[in-house]
DNA sequence: TCCACCTTGACGCTGCGTTACAGTAC
DNA sequence: CGTACTGTAACGCAGCGTCAAGGTGG
């Protein structure tokens, strides 16, 4: 919600930035494709983000899409980066959570190490030196 | 590569259950949506999953797309369906080998007080001849 | 031989961008 | 009062489905 929100552009300086004829813009409008701000006076106001979609839109039209079949194509797209964004995500995770668990054994073993010491050995210890006899 | 895949259909045939012009379909090819085998004179055969394919467009272009639209939504919805499909194949790698992790610590841990006794409680338990109660 | 396939081309409908026009906010 | 917005309407081009014509495989 900054200047890439912020609605500054008048229809006439939007159509401009992207290149294609003001009425174009109250097409797409019109089919849903975007929703730019309106004035008190109901004059519509573009911002930042709408510009860059328009852009996005002229692309794929220019590639021959349809207008519905560029709003399924951004559909899908949104939907696709919301994917592979969660992908991403669950491989860090995975990667941390493993790391972890393997740390933690890692610690766990650490710990066993300085606090414990065969049972074996010393039975056969103090059976040898008597009272006294210091470890290791 | 069985009764799915087998090559059929003639043109007729395929357009009759999908239910279009069999000139729709050369259109279709043309466009590359989809490639029917080929007979060594020339002719079309298509196989079930092209039918399946072709009901697939049909959808798409009843709801008022493009040709080009229907190409590259059947190639993001294939990519999509990848990538869901890698997600949830890395949620249950994941989930496996955090268990396979604490269940190694566990293992560890069980193995550590089996095979071995705390120093100090050791020390204690000689010098006072196991009388005293354990220190802590 | 006949039928269904093949290809190419034409016609009609529709979607979309542009243009034009009347009305209104600033 | 003029400029730029708002809407609706018409025109033109292109995509796509259908049909027709001529040629070829089974």
């Amino acid at each position: 919600m900054h200047d890439q929100e912020r609605a500054v552009y008048v229809i006439s300086v939007a159509a401009e930035l992207a290149g294609v004829h003001p009425q174009t813009l109250r097409i797409y409008e019109r089919k849903g494709l975007l929703q730019p701000a309106r004035t008190g006076g109901g004059s519509r106001r573009y911002s930042q983000a709408d510009i860059d979609l328009l852009c996005r839109i002229q692309d794929l039209t220019t590639e021959g899409l349809n207008l519905v079949g560029v709003a399924r194509i951004l559909e899908l797209e949104d939907e696709l980066a919301r994917t592979r964004e969660e992908l991403d995500r669950l491989r860090e995770d995975a990667q941390r959570q493993i790391e972890q668990a393997r740390r933690e054994a890692e610690e766990h073993r650490r710990s066993m190490r300085r606090d414990l010491v065969p049972l074996r050995q010393e039975v056969v210890l103090y059976r040898d030196h008597g009272a006294g006899g210091p470890l290791r």
